[in-house]
DNA sequence: CTGAAAGCGCTAACAT
DNA sequence: ATGTTAGCGCTTTCAG
């Protein structure tokens, strides 16, 4: 026999006889009812002050329908991604009262919009933040739509109306390393992709491309190879475009996981970073200040972008309808490490590089 | 006006009067009661299944004082780690229907104890694991015991009693890399210890140098540098340590963070690793396959420990006291790989590793 | 502005 | 083995 469990005695009942009203006035103190006296609010607030009392959510939440639970569902390889909006989530959620139901699942399976939906409507969830890349599914979305979810997606371009979506521009990002990359010099440019599929793959591809081509950079198709946002993968294409005659100046990762194989690869093929080549990775992860040398990349502002994310979300549930329809587009930043430098440096670097490093920033 | 939700329509009532029978009757099958005919059983459970029957959590939680719902409570700088915990937590709650609430919290804060009981209590969680380090706060545990709330530990050691704890014997684990280092004729080696105050970092300070004593290595005092469980302070260590005369010709750093710090800090200073000085983790994070050379480390089985972990706290839940109480202790394993190497080879090692490297496995 | 009463959907004595 | 009857602790019509 357990032992009856000391938690939270009190209840509404309690309040209301002690501060001399009825249930239906606590119950409106406590939710910041307008409508009821100041002394009477003043009145009943000490009550509840003195003794502690803290509603009970589940019976708050079965009588009005909410939980006060957000759930946050995920298909993400990059624990530290997920870490960082979570923290940011959690953050928001404090504010406002909110308790965090984590959801990882297999983007892959077909079962995956059957059993999102299935966890929401189980924990009787008040709404969803969804991660990239399940955020990109648009089935998903769509169901939670049908059945009435607020939800607010993480993602790299608009897909959906400004109420379910925050975006951070990582076409302009990829443009600006291109541009970073063309400025140093370099034209022979290799490019590391992601899986085909996802759109963000596309948008990185896309806009670094894009950005190519506006500064007369011949096109860079040839030079395109398809990782897997893996390090394993991104050491096979590494070594693919290096052993291409002649070989790329300057290697793009579209992550940090496949740059940090791309160097590898280059200095398993005796080449070194940034000397022979120089290599840029995307997602500033802690891998960039890790190895050596350090990484060039790209940050995404993920803990903001995770905290506007759930304030939105938090205002569409709560019907703060301009709020929650607000568009949110966000830009990622340039890292500039040690792992990129100017292509006519080439030459004289060798003595160089000899002496010193400069501290991964 | 939100259009009503279309979530979980059907109740109980609903099918307690489609299968002719009373609310109570189709709970207990619901709860997997033995006392119900095998008829009635089958009976309702058909209509359940065919209205796709979800009871609602909140109101069965509401009457019988329990959500379904377990907590994680951790403040833990490392990603990858809470990460595969939450992995392994989940993989069990899913077998047996509970959702998982996050907790981040901070360690330092003097509300911590008093923020997780709040925690607790407000989502009326059935129980909670709490990750290392805020594992080893008894603080929070006694409270936590107090106020009847089943929790387990992740610990590096039995630091409670058996149902509230579930260990990796970390001890023995470092006394294996001890060993090993040995094994490998090093005899000035130099350890990189975590902050002081943690158990787990004494720990693991003590268990190696314990078992270097053993096989008569001089007493490792001087020898040993404090640092903070982060890739800087691994730098710090290892550039300490390797400025002495003579230097270490091993360095065990007690995370993977650290050890890669002092790896950078050997390549700084123009020492080579393995070929000059044997460098070693402890945590086999992602980083120890991403960096060069690949680290030699300890993985404990940190999904497993949350595995069984939760699979104890659910039976302590349900009363099932053998099961909770079975003491859980499982081995850290050594993961060789190329950071580490004999001493004697280290002369005729120069040539050798121009050629090329081993792949990190 | 406040109160009485009726649920929210489920479980748990206590019969039968 | 099954049904009856109360609640769990809160919100919410609907009167006053």
């Amino acid at each position: 026999m357990k032992a009856p469990n000391k938690r939270s005695a009190t209840t509404i009942s309690d309040i209301a006889r002690l501060s001399g009203v009825s249930k239906r006035t606590v119950s409106r103190v406590l939710n910041h009812s307008p409508k009821v006296g100041g002394e009477t609010r003043d009145k009943v607030q000490k009550v509840i002050d003195e003794l502690r009392f803290k509603p009970n959510l589940q019976a708050r939440g079965l009588a009005a329908r909410r939980s006060y639970f957000l759930g946050m569902i995920y298909d993400n390889p990059d624990a530290l991604y997920i870490d960082e909006v979570q923290r940011g989530v959690l953050s928001v959620c404090r504010e406002f009262g909110y308790e965090l139901v984590v959801h990882p699942c297999d983007r892959a399976s077909d079962t995956l919009t059957a059993e999102a939906i299935a966890f929401v409507d189980r924990s009787k969830l008040d709404g969803v933040i969804v991660l990239p890349p399940v955020s990109e599914d648009n089935d998903l979305a769509g169901a939670l739509g049908k059945d009435d979810v607020p939800y607010v997606r993480l993602a790299a371009i608009a897909l959906d109306t400004a109420d379910h979506v925050v975006v951070s521009n990582e076409r302009s990002a990829v443009a600006a390393m291109a541009e970073y990359l063309v400025e140093l010099g370099h034209r022979r440019i290799g490019y590391v992709a992601g899986p085909e599929g996802r759109k963000s793959t596309r948008e990185r591809l896309e806009g670094f491309c894009e950005a190519l081509a506006k500064h007369g950079c011949s096109p860079c198709e040839e030079m395109i190879q398809r990782g897997a946002y893996s390090f394993e993968s991104g050491r096979v294409c590494g070594k693919a475009l290096l052993e291409m005659t002649p070989p790329p100046t300057a290697i793009f990762a579209s992550n940090d996981e496949m740059a940090a194989g791309v160097i590898v690869a280059a200095q398993d093929m005796g080449l070194r970073v940034p000397e022979d080549v120089s290599v840029a990775g995307f997602d500033d992860s802690a891998l960039a200040t890790r190895i050596r040398p350090s990484l060039t990349t790209i940050r995404r502002p993920v803990r903001e972008m995770a905290r506007l994310a759930t304030a939105k979300l938090i205002a569409a549930i709560d019907g703060r309808e301009a709020e929650a329809r607000m568009g949110i587009f966000l830009d990622p930043e340039l890292v500039v490490r040690d792992s990129t430098r100017p292509l006519r440096a080439a030459a004289e670097s060798r003595k160089a590089s000899a002496q010193g490093r400069r501290k991964g920033s």
